[in-house]
DNA sequence: CGAGGCCATGCAAGGATATTGCGCTTGAAA
DNA sequence: TTTCAAGCGCAATATCCTTGCATGGCCTCG
């Protein structure tokens, strides 16, 4: 199993709440921050990274400073729950850009997508090009105003 | 305007696409990838950090091998749109750590929140919170049961 | 057309950080 | 008690970050 690991102790959970809120601080700070020094800390962290329980550092960026004036979800429906036919979908908008996530929902056929698009002319037409999907029956596009929170991860500050 | 600079040329957007899919790439092998010296690559980082337009880094971690079984979306509609309503409920779900991504929805009324949970319990628990709300009339639970796409923030391979 | 100023670059030096090897302590099991 | 494995800190070296400074392109204005 290459991800897990059987013990992760309070200091792992550390490093990784840390890691999570301010992902190229150096591991010298980092060492500071759990108590440690930096050889140990910098093993571990290469630990977290080498079982998969650390999957990559990203940096978070302003999508409307870079031209994305819409970001917006959609709630796709497929006319049949066809395993072949699932499997295609997903291919599909995997290789769409724009679609930055695709999540299948519980209870059949759904799929959930955040979408980014740069004006209101481009929503319109990838919402176009789900609904005249071949086996797309339905899509609810949610369209963000406005979002109140967001925090990455997951909860880890215990 | 603390965000957005008037020029924003390919060095910066290739840079900002280098970071978003590798937050923690040293300055050297940034400046290797972009064709600069090291001195005015991390300049032109630190201009996009104070310009707003890189908000920050994170390490991606693993949910499940941290214990959050489970990954949700709620769409939750409130009985009134009136503004002090909208803005009370936010700031509710915003002390919610469990409550990882809030955004209002157009059309008046609904938010769409991304939350994870323990087990099937914490997620029962969590929905019957939202629900027994008092300005929360409607809650639809979206359970994430496999995500074929995940990358972060935009488009920038351009 | 030429001089000046602005902007961004590259080079070089120092200081800080990352990374490896090694010896030590600790705690659990034989 | 002895043994062993895991994890730590220290020390040394390699790499990287960061700053100051000089150079060159480019636009503007005289």
């Amino acid at each position: 199993m290459p991800d897990s690991i059987d013990n992760l102790d309070a200091v792992d959970r550390q490093i990784l709440a840390e890691l999570q809120s301010d992902g190229r601080m150096t591991n010298v700070e980092l060492a500071r921050r759990v108590d440690l020094s930096a050889p140990p800390c910098l093993r571990r962290v290469r630990r977290l990274e080498e079982a998969g329980i650390i999957r990559g550092y990203h940096a978070e960026v302003d999508p409307v400073a870079l031209g994305w004036e819409i970001t917006f979800f959609a709630l796709v429906g497929l006319e049949s729950q066809k395993q072949t036919l699932l499997q295609a979908f997903q291919e599909e908008v995997k290789q769409w850009p724009e679609v930055r996530e695709c999540h299948m929902i519980r209870g059949g056929g759904d799929f959930l997508l955040r979408v980014v698009a740069r004006d209101t002319a481009h929503e319109n037409a990838l919402t176009n090009r789900l609904t005249s999907h071949a086996t797309v029956s339905r899509v609810q596009t949610l369209q963000t105003i406005h979002t109140a929170k967001q925090v990455p991860g997951v909860p880890l500050e215990m």
